[in-house]
DNA sequence: ATGAACTCAAATAGAAGTGTTTGAGATAAA
DNA sequence: TTTATCTCAAACACTTCTATTTGAGTTCAT
């Protein structure tokens, strides 16, 4: 079995997961753990609520460490993106971990989806980090919630 | 305040974790937060000890979903079947746990229904996992017709 | 050597999370 | 209809985690 040490999941999770993974019915699992299907909806469900804190968990700590954040307008090109990334960096002494051309990819990368003829569809927050990370926030990209 | 909620961190340790951030000493958060600097260290520690735990969540659960799959068509032959697992795990940098005999017995026992003169009878999906550990996945060998 | 910043361990009360049972219900396929 | 699969909620005993105190260390620059 995997290992579950070090981690926010137990082992009766983890072995949850493996086997629905596998593809087996929670009544299959129940029956090979030797416990119900209920009980195994449970810990199923209890297993996801963990991962899906462990992500916001890492997400709050990413905020948490970006120091500077500002947030760009819609229709503002990749070309005013990438210079306002440096503006902000100079002016918070934050030297941005990238190159121009890296960080255009880097963006480019995380914005595909909001990006029409290389300028954003949605308004866009920024946040930098003290050793130059550049992060787009999830709440920009994703919206709808 | 950042939001705690949703997360794993306490409030408290969302708290301790925005002040210092901001540069201030242990002693400093302490006082502002009427306790000892000892507190103050051993709640940061223990917001680091959680935020290790959410890191290694992730990557665990990334490894429980088989990072490579791939699919091969009915008519394939072990041989082939074989060859692919290796190759895929080549290009995904995977280590395959099975030295190739070992492989060949461990799908076959897995396929043996699905195996006719040493051919797949079905296309079937196979996932890698980080660990090198290769496998079947079971809605290839129950369902599709 | 003094002080500042920080760490570490043991102990404690209270809070939060765990797997489990039980029983009910939703949904969709046979 | 029945059946299979899965969900949901309340209650439970049990375990783990939390913040806190206390007291003792370490490291390091002055």
């Amino acid at each position: 079995m995997a290992e579950a040490q070090g981690t926010i999941l137990t082992d009766r999770q983890v072995e949850v997961l493996e086997l629905r993974e596998k593809g087996h019915t929670q009544r299959e699992v129940a029956d090979k753990l030797g416990t119900t299907d209920s009980n195994v909806s449970a810990i199923e469900r209890a297993a996801e609520s963990n991962v899906e804190k462990a992500r916001r968990t890492l997400e709050l700590v990413q905020t948490l460490r970006a120091p500077v954040q500002f947030t760009v307008s819609a229709g503002t090109s990749f070309d005013d993106l990438v210079t306002r990334v440096y503006a902000h960096g100079d002016e918070a002494g934050i030297k941005i971990a990238y190159c121009r051309p890296e960080l255009y990819t880097h963006l480019y990368g995380m914005l595909e989806e909001v990006t029409n003829a290389n300028r954003l569809e949605r308004s866009t927050t920024i946040g930098l980090t003290k050793d130059g990370e550049v992060d787009v926030y999830a709440d920009s990209v994703t919206s709808t919630e």
